[in-house]
DNA sequence: AGAATAGTGTCTATAAGACACTATAAG
DNA sequence: CTTATAGTGTCTTATAGACACTATTCT
């Protein structure tokens, strides 16, 4: 080929809601560089192992945590000389939703979940990756499905709401969520019920496709 | 490292309108493979030579075309092993737009204009990276200003409705537009005028700044 | 004057926000 | 019966589409 190769990688950003609150998935480096600092799930491409990158990402995710991850999107691919002190590099970043339940046991030596407000300081250009991440998880949140893969497989319209709320910032009115949601048609009713306090207990829903759905219009 | 690393090149689709139609840059390839095919422009990265891959795209298009680009994005990361005859690769995929006057000479026997609703076979997943990168400008332009980079620095708003209405596909209301063009404040009314009929000239404008505009609301 | 396109004013249909009202559970 | 949250009905307001009407140029 005659041209020096950069560097590949995969990274990725696994998400979930701890407490109502958007928290990403830090893992301790094994190796170096930046050994034992905390840093964002990563890997080389296995070219015998992993058919594509999106293969990588979920070998990586599957190394790295016991999460059944509910949705995986690629995100951006950042480069450059500068970003990794082995030299030119290719990071091949993708996001991650997942809701808390099905995270599995978290190793608190070699895994963290940081909340997004308040990061650690990060190797590499992991803070810049996170941050394109919650950017896209907030805008994209706002007309499709995407806050769904936080939750577990049923739930409320006021746990909906509440994680559209958490995830986009700021308040969304009850009514017109309520009726913007059911016309999207993108959840379904199942039977039963949450109960759980003095007051009427709560229709249960699902999604009604794994796919994420977008919506016509804006909520 | 002790991996084999995968193949790393940058593809870029660049688009450009030809009398109302969306057509794609096509380059006769030099080398194998696929030589003397037509393919998106595209090559390895120069660590020496280029800052990240956005330079790298940018040098690919410096090296294969005279064209004052105007906008320059990132589109998907392609990938797997089976995408390209020499092993295990990653292709960094960019879009790119320019108006036809600023495409500079295209030399026909190494370069062709091919509108995207009727394209040759293409080598790679060349076809798929112009489709999603026909998505995308489809999508981004209905709330943003992408469209205006397709045209001179200077136009009407009946050729701007023109250029929404050619990339988007489907007809727009004339009046609707225009308010709402306006409402958006992206583009400002510059001195001077068309005229070339029997008719009343147009007022002629242009984008208030070179940064990409998101609309608040869709068009 | 006629033709053709630019630009404006306004009516209507639709969808979102606000909010009051009813429903259903537990204590 | 009170309290708290679920769920519904409806009024108001903002906006997009439709479309008629005016404006300006050339022939």
């Amino acid at each position: 080929m005659g041209f020096e190769q950069p560097i590949a990688t995969v990274d990725v950003a696994l998400f979930t809601l701890r407490e109502g609150e958007l928290c990403v998935l830090l893992n301790r480096r094994e190796k170096p560089p930046y050994q034992d600092t905390w840093a964002l799930p990563g890997g080389f491409v296995h070219v015998q192992e992993d058919e594509d990158l999106t293969g990588t990402a979920r070998r990586v995710l599957r190394e790295k945590t016991r999460a059944k991850v509910a949705y995986l999107e690629q995100l951006y691919t950042f480069s450059g000389a500068a970003r990794d002190p082995r030299g030119w590099s290719i990071s091949v970043s993708y996001y991650a939703l997942v809701p808390l339940h099905a995270l599995g046991e978290v190793d608190n030596t070699h895994a963290m979940l940081a909340p997004v407000s308040s990061l650690p300081s990060l190797p590499f250009d992991h803070s810049a990756i996170i941050g394109t991440a919650v950017d896209r998880l907030r805008n994209k949140s706002s007309y499709s499905s995407l806050p769904t893969y936080l939750l577990p497989t049923t739930f409320t319209l006021a746990e909906l709401k509440k994680v559209y709320e958490q995830v986009m910032g700021g308040a969304l009115d009850r009514t017109s969520f309520r009726r913007n949601m059911l016309a999207q048609e993108v959840i379904e009713p199942v039977e039963g019920a949450t109960r759980g306090g003095a007051h009427r207990p709560a229709q249960l829903y699902r999604r009604k496709s794994d796919q994420l759905q977008q919506f016509a219009r804006v909520l």
